[in-house]
Parts: C-alpha cells; sequence; structure tokens
RNA sequence: GGCGGCAUAGCUAAGUGGUAAGGCAACGGUCUGCAAAACCGUUAUUCCCCGGUUCAAAUCCGGGUGCCGCCUCCA
C-alpha cells in the first residue's frame, strides 16, 4: 500500500519494517484543557489509520503518549489550585470518554510523559556523552547545530529560520534554534531528580524516549498533526537520530488542520469547538462521517452546512442497510468486488472519502436490487450489507442496528424539539384514517401541521414512519 | 523574508499520463391520492490562467494569479 512520508515528500510504498508487524507512534494530546475537533480529527484519522492496517493482517503495535508534565498544565494548576497531577488525570479521563463516543478504539498502549522519566534521563545523558547537548543552569538543551540531518522534515534550512525567529532568544543557549531537554523547576513545580538539576523533560525529548521505549530504535510510522512538524517532529528526529545514529522513524504521517470559516481552529485564536459540545448536537458517526469525508491531509471547514450533510449520507447509508434488514432478514453474502474496491481506495495513502464513495455505490445498488425485486436477489443484498459492514468496521461507521439508530436519532431529536412521540403517532393515525377515507384534504392538513414542526412523514409498504427535517 | 500545501460543476469531494467517482442541491421521469423515500435520466467538451513536453495532461515541466498553513504553545 502507499502511504504519503512526510519526509519524502510523495507517497512511498509502505511495508512493514518488520515483516506482519507495524510499529506506530502517533503524538496524543497534552491534557490542560478539554478536548477540541482538530484534536478528534487526528485521533479518528490514526483511529482509521489503526483500523486499515490491522485489516490488512498487520500486527499493530500503536502507541499514543499522553503529555501529562507541561508549562500549560503547571498554569493550569496554579490557576484552579490543585496539584498538576490532578489536572492531567482530570483531563486524560475526558479525552477517553471523548474517544469512546466517537468509537476511537484505545491505542495498544498509551503511556505517560511521567511514567518515562528514567528513560529521558537516560536518552538525554546519553545526548549529552555524545556531545550533542549542554548544560546552563541546570537545563540541558539540544544542539541543533551538532545534527547535520536538522531541518530534513520539515525542509528548512537553519540559515532561513534565523531571519524569522520572533521568539525572544535565550541568550544563555549556544544557537537560538537550540531547544531543551530537560528544564530545572522553579519552585512548586513538579520535578524529579536528575544529573543536573530537579526538574522536568522538555516537550520533544519524551516522545523520543516513550517511542523508543515501546516500539524500538527504529519503528515504522509516526503521526500527528501537521503542525507539529516544526519544531516537534523535527526536534523528535535530532534527538533520536543523534543519540542512536540511525533512523528514528520510516513514514512520518500528517494529518491536515480542522477549519473555523477558512480559518485554522486554534486555541490562541479562541474559535474552537470542544468535542463534548459538538457531540451534544451530533451523532458520533456524523462526526466521524464528517472528519473522513475529506481526505486526512486537506483542511477541512467545520460548518454547520458540513455537518448536516454528514448526517444526511450517514442516514443514506443506515436507511438502505435498514431496507435489507427489513426485505431479507440476517444472513451473509458475497459482497462481490465491493470490499476489494474499497481496500484499493484505502491503500492509496487512506483515501477514505474516495471509499466512502464505493460504499455510496454499492448502496445504490442494493436500493436498486431492492426496488426490483428483493426475494430474487437476496443473496446479493446480503453480500453488499457484509461489504458495507466491512468498510463501516475499517472507518468505525455504521456500527449500530440501523433499527435503533433511527429510533435514537428520533429520540434525540424529539427531546431537543420538544416534540412527543405519542402525539405524532396519534396525529398519523388520524391521518392514515382520513387517507382510507379518501380525505385527502385532511389528511394533507395533518401532514403540513407535522412538517411545521419539522417532522417529515414517509409512506412506505402500507407503513409511515417519520423522521425530522 | 524563508519553507510547504492547495486551486476540479451551484455547494462538497475523489481522481496525479489514457480521455472527469461519490454525496448534497436543482430539473425531468418511474412510484404515490398528492408527497416523502428509493430508482432512472439530465447538470464540468473540461479540471485557476499562460506557455511547454507527449500520439495522449486535470494529471508531467516552466512562468503567473489567488487562498491557506508553518517558521512561537498548538492535533
Amino acid at each position: 500500500m502507499l502511504i504519503y512520508n512526510t519526509l519524502a515528500r510523495k507517497k512511498e510504498e509502505f511495508v512493514p519494517a518488520v515483516p506482519g508487524k507495524v510499529r506506530m507512534y502517533v503524538c496524543g494530546p497534552t491534557v490542560y484543557d478539554a478536548a477540541h475537533m482538530g484534536h478528534a480529527r487526528s485521533a479518528v484519522v490514526f483511529d482509521v489509520v489503526f483500523r486499515h492496517l490491522m485489516s490488512k493482517g498487520w500486527d499493530v503495535l500503536y502507541v499514543r503518549n499522553f503529555t501529562d508534565v507541561d508549562d500549560k498544565i503547571i498554569r493550569r494548576a496554579q490557576e484552579t489550585g490543585v496539584e498538576s497531577r490532578e489536572v492531567a488525570e482530570r483531563y486524560i479521563r475526558e479525552f477517553h470518554e471523548d474517544m469512546d463516543a466517537l468509537g476511537v478504539l484505545r491505542p495498544s498502549r498509551e503511556p505517560r510523559a511521567t511514567e518515562h522519566i528514567q528513560e529521558i534521563i537516560q536518552l538525554v545523558q546519553s545526548l549529552l556523552e555524545k556531545g550533542s547537548a549542554y548544560v546552563v543552569d541546570g537545563d540541558v538543551y539540544f544542539r541543533v547545530r551538532a545534527f547535520s540531518g536538522y531541518g530534513k522534515l520539515s525542509g528548512r534550512k537553519l540559515e532561513d529560520m534565523e531571519a524569522g525567529a520572533r521568539v525572544e532568544v535565550d541568550k544563555r543557549k549556544e544557537d537560538p534554534f537550540d531547544f531543551a531537554l530537560w528544564k530545572a523547576s522553579k519552585p512548586g513545580e513538579p520535578n524529579w531528580e536528575s544529573p543536573w538539576s530537579p526538574g522536568r523533560p522538555g516537550w520533544h525529548i519524551e516522545c523520543s524516549a516513550m517511542g523508543h521505549s515501546h516500539l524500538g530504535v527504529t519503528f515504522d510510522i509516526h503521526g500527528g498533526g501537521q503542525d507539529l512538524i516544526f519544531p516537534h517532529h523535527e526536534n523528535e528526529i535530532a534527538q533520536s537520530e543523534a543519540a542512536f545514529g540511525k533512523t528514528f522513524v520510516r513514514f512520518w504521517v500528517h494529518n491536515g488542520f480542522v477549519n473555523i470559516d477558512q480559518e485554522k481552529m486554534s486555541k490562541s485564536l479562541g474559535n474552537f469547538r470542544t468535542i463534548r459540545d459538538v457531540l451534544s448536537e451530533h451523532h458520533p458517526e456524523t462526526i466521524r462521517m464528517f472528519l473522513l469525508s475529506k481526505h486526512y491531509r486537506s483542511p477541512v471547514d467545520f460548518t454547520p452546512e458540513a455537518m448536516a450533510e454528514a448526517g444526511g449520507a450517514l442516514e443514506r447509508i443506515y436507511a438502505c442497510l435498514k431496507r435489507i434488514q427489513e426485505a431479507v432478514g440476517p444472513g451473509d453474502g458475497d459482497g462481490d468486488d465491493w470490499p476489494a474496491r474499497f481496500v484499493q481506495a484505502m491503500d492509496d495513502d487512506f483515501n477514505t472519502a474516495g471509499a466512502l464513495g464505493i460504499t455510496f455505490e454499492a448502496v445504490r445498488q442494493a436500493n436498486r436490487l431492492l426496488d426490483e425485486d428483493p426475494k430474487k436477489h437476496a443473496a446479493e443484498l446480503s453480500g453488499i450489507r457484509a461489504a458495507v459492514a466491512g468498510m463501516g468496521k475499517t472507518l468505525g461507521l455504521f456500527g449500530e442496528d440501523p433499527e435503533a439508530f433511527f429510533q435514537a436519532a428520533s429520540q434525540k431529536a424529539v427531546q431537543d424539539k420538544g416534540l412527543d412521540p405519542e402525539e405524532i403517532e396519534m396525529q398519523i393515525e388520524l391521518r392514515n384514517q382520513a387517507r382510507k377515507n379518501r380525505d385527502f384534504a385532511l389528511a394533507d392538513t395533518i401532514r403540513d401541521q407535522l412538517a411545521q414542526k419539522g417532522v417529515i412523514l414517509q409512506d412506505a409498504q402500507g407503513k409511515t414512519t417519520w423522521k425530522l427535517a
């Protein structure tokens, strides 16, 4: 299969370094606040990567860390008057709740920076011994100029960047781009004993340490948001390759941003939407559908219209599954070439948008057969259902019973809009009486009244069902 | 200033050398008492512009234009 490698700036054939085993690391959140849609995108994208790699029969060891010690956590702790450990615990718990709600599988391992202090100290020590780092007042900095490959991931040269550096430079550093491996703690801050000072790890070193400790010197895939390419991932490469003298990561994979009004969603712009906020308005699979209907490397614009569209698309698929279920009952069949075409799209750099196109083609074919003669095509319909379910397994979609899906959807909408389902059923009964009496004027009046409340009626096979507009 | 990405119908979105997927919307048809849903058909001689390579380009190369991101914590 092909994966776009940020390091090569092109798609490359992916084969695990160790046959049959994929080792993947993805940068997880810094746990100091509620997770937003940007975190959701990264998590869902790599969830699908994880699922797809597993579906290829590979044994995938997927590590996603928690950054649980950091300036922002410390600040948050000071602001709220609790221990920074408690801040981290709280947001780890919330993150898990959000991810579970979104149907994101738990990674194989979820290490925390604070659980790897010894490995971090060893790595820093080794960099000092190799002359790649130096100590200043209890801090330890990485000596960027000592690593010749610096800039290879982000495609920059140190010389080119200096003009653009807008940050106040710490005069104690040899080079403005040297970065902290170890930070001496101020009084009252969390700290660990080290040869240099009581302190804590810098941001970048934890990922290198955890990556190596769980996945080895070299591993297959390292992922994260595009905003991590520089400096975070660039620095990880520098540390790791300076320490071990070997390739750190074979494939670098980066997901695009979530935008609001064509602008990057971010904490600093204040235009972010938290996952739980969005979950209160939309079905979790609608969120996944929205995120997966665009290629993972492209920016995706979060708008009410886009969410409505994703919800509609999801309903179309569930409606078809429901029809199949009602028409042919349980049972499996041969999926024809739908699964193969789906896999082909996914094998091309996780082209979920293209893959969903295949799903919709399968759905149309199923509807066609259902319109024609469900009995005659029972085997093929079962096959399509199995195929769609299989695609859903990779995408983390279509996992609910179709009947339950629609019931839950109307229940939630009913709650939100303050409608009474029994009342609606009664109106439907009245209307059907009127229809029986061929009093279509009355029937249409009832239907119009319901429509004004946002209730759309559907007459099918002698039964009337309803949904919300 | 440096680096990178993107530009495909009304909207959205795949396609990266062989003659434009899919979703939404619109219009016509089938079905229906009428609708809705579903299905069928129509909707991009053309893929931001200008050159070039090629038998053949949305796809490759060169030059423009526009938008976005990174260069500072950020998924």
